[in-house]
This record gives C-alpha cells, structure tokens and sequence, in this order.
DNA sequence: GTGGCCAAAAGTGTATACACTTTAATCGAA
DNA sequence: TTCGATTAAAGTGTATACACTTTTGGCCAC
C-alpha cells in the first residue's frame, strides 16, 4: 500500500487540498505535518517540493508552503490547455476504439454515478477529472495521461474552488453521451460533445464567488485544524 | 544570477544533460555533485528530485539517479502530445497575431542561426526548442508555456540521442517558413507547415543508432568526467 | 489609544550524522 | 581458473542539529 513514503505524503496532501481539507491559502507548516505522518521535516520538505511542482501549493522562500488559489485567469489558461489536448484526443479515440476501451470508460462512469448519488464530493470530483485521464491511458499514450493527469488536478482545486453544485451531475451526464458517442465511432459528434462538456465546466465556474468563502469547518478531516490557519 | 540554490543546481544540471555533457545512463553521485557544487547533499538531493519529476533522469530505491534514456516509444508519444498542443496552438495565434508577436518570434530565430552557424550544439538545441516556448508565452498562456516547456525539454534529450547532424538547420528553416505563414495570417498554410514540422523533426531521429554511442568526451564540458560511470 | 521598536518564539534553509542497502573486492574451495 | 560466500567500501534514506529569517507580542514614547 506504501511505496516510498514520501510519494504517500504526496498523495494524501494531494487529495487533502483537493477535497478542500486544506482550504486554499492555508499555510502548511513543516514541523506539524512531520508529526501527524510520524516523520521527519525532511520528508515532508520533498513532498512539498513536489507538491509545488504540481501547482498545488506555493512556496514562498523562508516563509513557508501554502495551499494553492488558482486566480481565474490561471483558471482559464489550465481549461485552454485541456481543450487543446483533449479535442484532440477524442478525434483520435474514435479511430481507436475497441469494445473493450468503451466497456472501461462505461464501469468508470458508473463509479461516478456512485459517488455522485452518495454526494462524496472528494470522490465525485477525483472521478469526473479522472474519466479524462482514463481516455488517455486507454489511448495509450503514456505522457499523454501524465500531463493531462496534471491539468486534471489543478482543475480540481479550481472546481472545488469556483464550482457550483448542482454542476457535477452535469458534468456525469456529459460523460455518458460523450461514450456514446465514441461507440458509434462519430467522431464529429464526439469532438463536439468534448468541447461542449470543458466548455460547459468552465462556465459553470461562479468567478464571483469569493474563494475564502468555501466552508472548511464542515469537512472534518484529518487535516481540518491545519485549514484554519 | 542565481535564485535559490537548488534551482540554479537545477539549471545547470538540465543543461548539462540536455547538452548532453552527462550521458544518457550516467549515473549521478549525490556527494560527487555536492562537492562541485559546494553545496550539501540535501540540495543536490532536492534538485534530483525535482528532474526526476521533469523526466530528465530515473530515480531507482537506494541505488541512485540515472540520467534518462528515452525509448523510441516515449519519443513518440511526447512528439504525439507536443502535436496536439502545438497544431491547436498555432491556429489560434494566427488569430492573436500583432506586429510585436512577430517581430519577437524572428528575433529568436535570428538567434538560431548564429547558434546553428557557428555549430554551438547545446545553444542550437535549446533554442530550437525554445522556439515553440516562445509562442505559447506570446499568445499568453503562461500554463501553456510551462506544459510545453517540459516537453520540449524531453525532446531536446530524446533529439540529442537520435537526431543525426543536419537536421537542426533544417528546424530552422521551417520555423522561418511558419513566421511567414503567421504573419500572412494564413492558419491552414500555418497549421499545415507547423504539423510537417514536428513530423519531420520527429521523423528525422534515426531509431536505429544506438544510444550509447554519442561520444561524451568531445565534450569537454564541467561534467565530462561525471559521464564516464 | 496608537505607532513604532525590541526581544522572544516560531519556522524555514542547510549541513551533518548515522543506519541501512547496494556494490565491489577478497578469499577459499571445488 | 571459476564460482560462491564473506566482508569492506561506497552510496542512499532519514533524522537531527543549528544558523538565519520571519512573525509575534509586549513595551515605551507620544
């Protein structure tokens, strides 16, 4: 269940600040941190770097990490990007689809439905990101499911940030038509709903919603006094 | 000059693999590079970190840093997804294009070619990659820029592995040829030439040569000795 | 009260120390 | 000689120590 340990760090801060445990702008302090996992700040320091590499937090020098707040021009530099990747990544999927890629993509949308039934949030929202980096590791494309993988996760914060709620089922029933599309291999039809769907996704972003507004006290999480910061 | 230590470390470091003053495989002595760098392990170790992340050396359990060695197969997916971004990209600068942009990109290859005439390898390289960098951060999409800069910078490990020698002049030519066609504002000639240009360039690197046989010692560089493991 | 200065506390940045793992080298037996 | 085992050397992984910076809290002058 453990690899290196610090890749472990990494990812429960990674979901930590993705659910919103860590509201953004919360300072993270080493020495705190490196008691609650049992480790030394050396640890926890490399996972901070790499944290920082994704864009999750921010390091300020001799000040210290803390909880990343996408601005909205960030926001929508992140979706250009997407967009740019994952139209064409759909114009390709079609000429590549195989019953059992569509069988994939339909199990992962009915463990969204799931989570988007139960209202888990932390897990609604790492799934619906998740459906577009599963189209790329069924591609193939190694680098291409890395990068997009990276994208995916800011575009988590900012959602998680901006996002207005009724948006996810949206988003879920997006995802089916898109399957259906890709199975009956139209590729206009398909590229269009893509483009629609990241469309509608950033829209449907409330930009006027101030970000220190998101509630923390209402997710208890093991990381919740950390947010108050 | 320098920023935070780490960084320049960093720095130096992806150039001289990039250059290809380590080769591909070499191993990376943390307490080796501490002592050239005048510096610690905790630094060198951060900074290996952080180029394991921007995929320029592996990283493996308690026996060391390695510098990459790309497979053919990674070369064609980063050259896929450099594709996607890249075509997508120069569509819509035709749209966003001003005097300015123009001028800034011919000011660049203008440095090109002093680097590819005077055959300055590392330079030319870098800069032939920096090309494509540029125009992202000129339509200002500083996401963009920073997803292709990483790229790019694989590639220039993957060119400097397979690339044979005159190619780099012929990049050149093409990024002149697609400076015309912006500042035409024809987007299908611009497309079109930017998608023959990746092709090529991802055509022209000879699968075949083995990788271990770039020569190392004709370049002289800080770390010629560190290649040599 | 308010604004600014000084000192203590908290926190980050880097180096060092030490345990553990891998690598290599040496020696003995077949 | 060659293979295998044993042991020393080299190297990585993590913790700790300490210097330096930022933050905080209190005190005094106004």
């Amino acid at each position: 269940m453990e690899s290196s340990t610090t890749a472990q760090i990494v990812r429960t801060l990674t979901q930590a600040i993705v659910a919103h445990q860590l509201a953004p702008g919360a300072k993270l302090v080493e020495q705190k941190l490196a008691d609650q996992f049992g480790v030394s700040r050396t640890l926890v320091r490399q996972a901070l770097l790499q944290l920082s590499q994704h864009q999750l937090i921010r390091l300020e020098p001799a000040r210290g990490a803390f909880v990343a707040a996408p601005s909205v021009n960030e926001a929508r530099e992140v979706f250009a990007v997407r967009r740019m990747l994952e139209v064409e990544m759909t114009r390709q999927f079609v000429h590549h689809v195989t019953p059992a890629r569509i069988r994939a993509l339909k199990a992962h949308v009915a463990q969204e439905k799931l989570a988007v039934d139960q209202g888990d949030v932390t897990g609604r929202t790492a799934l619906l990101g998740d459906f577009h980096v599963r189209m790329a590791e069924l591609m193939g494309n190694d680098v291409l499911a890395q990068v997009l993988g990276q994208l995916v996760s800011r575009c988590a914060l900012i959602t998680l940030m901006y996002q207005s709620d009724r948006a996810a089922q949206h988003s879920h029933d997006e995802h089916g038509q898109i399957i259906k599309a890709l199975a009956a291999k139209d590729e206009a039809l398909a590229v269009q709903l893509m483009q629609a769907h990241l469309t509608h996704v950033e829209e449907n972003l409330d930009f006027d919603r101030v970000p220190a507004s998101v509630d923390v006290s209402t997710a208890p999480g093991q990381f919740a006094d950390e947010a108050t910061a």
